[in-house]
DNA sequence: GATGAATGAGTATTCATTCAT
DNA sequence: GATGAATGAATACTCATTCAT
């Protein structure tokens, strides 16, 4: 955790340390990711950052917490769906939502996915957490579908939510790779999730995903 | 690609440089898998290893063209489907195939899912023949589940393409998760696939992208 | 440009490091200098180095740089020429000086020549304004006698600059040859250019480039 | 020297060997110039290098040797001067021999040239015969010419020689330089020193020699 | 006499972290 | 609380030379 001297920086300032830490774990995994250049771009002292933050491992840390924080944040912000309705018309509006969240926040969902998929520099324990978490999330919709009946009783409640977040998890990227698009560029605001069709495919998928799931007409 | 020198190394020797090359792009990534740290624990001069290899980025690529090689042969070894099975009976098979591949060869698996994923660190063009080459072959699945009517025919090539393989690149990962192994005991044969009972939950993955994928029965 | 970190050290550290490297540079040509051999024999760490310099090249073109400034001051130093004083004994007055140079400062001179006549490995362009400068003084002062009426107006002004400039260039190793002295040991003061019986030959020079230069009298 | 299994190799290789080695001793100072680069030019293995030459400073030494010979050999093997000719007059034929040969040995010459000038890896020792001859060849045209009767007696003969030395040995580059010719190209055979106008500004230079060194005619 | 793999000390440069001011 | 110079272990890579075949 970032020591007391960080939070009680001016706000500009602390945004701006946060931006291009954002920036710098976005672009490069933890060990390639510099202090060195941070503290450069941020324009403040070598020793300064020692005096917010532990040391790399702390900032590392302090960031993917953050953006799990700031996921749940965005998706609760918006009007959170009602606990009744149907989970296939839930997941119609947060895959939407979710592919906006990596539209408005990209390098920090880039931050996300790195550590989540691929670059365990601390060992896996830290991840534990936020992947315990995810799991819990998703297995908690696998139930609640079982209940409202959406889902098939028999299916096995690990592997949907494996199959959930899987798609899930990589959806945004799949859209941006589709429509080649630069997370850096997007982090420019040169691009905007409402001006992109994918509407049709989005409901398409759902769609899969329904009638995969659900108990079978008869 | 390595030099002559390599492969005329005698067997154990190049199996052992290899295989400790694997474990180092396994566990980290391009920049911190270290070539000083390979030679000391190959117990091989650090002037031999550029004797074998270009530079590091030469046996890098090589790993990636290996696993690439490895899996195709891994494949092909076990009987290829009768191209005129079911596309979800090949799919089926295939899963399980794959996933004891993952099984089989865990570092390497790792190694290309990291090259595949995250790690770019010589830049995209090395990656795009083998990413585009993984992404045609599933268009080709989509495309014959479709001629075979077993596939719906309104649904977008790409975005059912995006959901096998993302369910199927992930899908070996998923096992060792859920069954709690780590690559690195399983490199060293602790496990064993067939010991694994998953067949249920794969029966059920395929059941699920069956019926979400194929034409309504009415 | 070596960086702020250089110039703000004390003086006798600064002036150590420095001595050191015009030592290094002097007795090898830019490739084979050694930082590696500079930081030890100065004491420091290396990674200080890297605060003071951007890099090799960054402390090689300083010394070059040095180097002219060097010479510059000395020359100013010195009661500087009346501008009306004949050529000749202004050249006569000008060769003393720049051979006092090489005496005093003879590491620095040769890390110069070495830049100026052979070793060229940051390519030629950081040269090139030190050479066309060097050019340029030689042609000034070429014009200059031919305005005094003491060169010949049908001399090449080209072919003379070179006279000139080669002539004056490796007077100083010449005397440093002829009374076989090393250059370190002279960097240890241990020799005196007054001690040193040359006024003869000098003057005996500059006649016969006078002699050769000048106007047939009739 | 190398040894007697260089000098039995079939010619053609061993000029091959020798013309590389020159190209690599030319573009580069002793420490730069590569071993292995020069043996992966010549195709011949690394150990057969050492089965011709004891080492690195074995070949080197001998093209120094070589440079001295065929520069020696170049000015005898044309109409060497009548012993009675007038010095100037033979410096005027040999200044064109000279340059001649810088054209038609520019690498060489290029290996020469550094030697004595700049690049003294291993000490001054090995250089001092070859500097100590060109010394005395200079020697000699001097009191040639004073018994001639065409330098001024009184003059120092080492600092003429000096003069003559520096100018002679500088000029071949002079020309070089002037006319924008690059060592490299000139040795594939791009330029012809006969196209090239320096007969003018040579005369000049021999003339203010000679005005120079002459005694004062009355 | 030819080969070419093996060696290891050498190179410049980077960077997280410490600590005296 | 802020500073930024100092540190030194770490990195990839080179190359003359040796030596077993």
């Amino acid at each position: 955790m970032p020591k007391n001297t960080f939070f009680n920086l001016p706000e500009e300032k602390r945004e701006l340390i946060l931006n291009l830490a954002i920036e710098e774990f976005a672009e490069k995994d933890f060990k390639n990711a510099s202090i060195s250049n941070l503290v450069a771009r941020a324009e403040i002292a070598k020793g300064s950052f020692y005096q917010y933050f532990e040391d790399k491992r702390d900032l590392y840390l302090y960031l993917i917490q953050l953006a799990g924080e700031e996921k749940k944040r965005f998706l609760e912000q918006k009007s959170p769906p009602d606990p009744n309705m149907n989970l296939f018309d839930f997941l119609r509006w947060a895959i939407h939502e979710g592919a906006q969240f990596e539209f408005s926040n990209p390098l920090l969902a880039k931050v996300a996915a790195r550590a989540l998929f691929s670059d365990r520099p601390l060992g896996d324990s830290p991840f534990e957490q936020l992947q315990t978490m995810v799991k819990a999330y998703y297995q908690g919709l696998v139930q609640l579908g079982k209940a409202q009946g959406v889902i098939r009783e028999d299916l096995d409640d690990d592997m949907v939510a494996f199959l959930l977040s899987t798609i899930f998890n990589n959806f945004g990227k799949y859209i941006l790779d589709r429509n080649q698009i630069d997370a850096n560029e997007l982090a420019q605001g040169a691009f905007d999730y409402q001006s992109i069709q994918m509407k049709d495919q989005t409901n398409q998928l759902i769609d899969i995903l329904q009638n995969g799931l659900s108990p079978v007409k008869q």
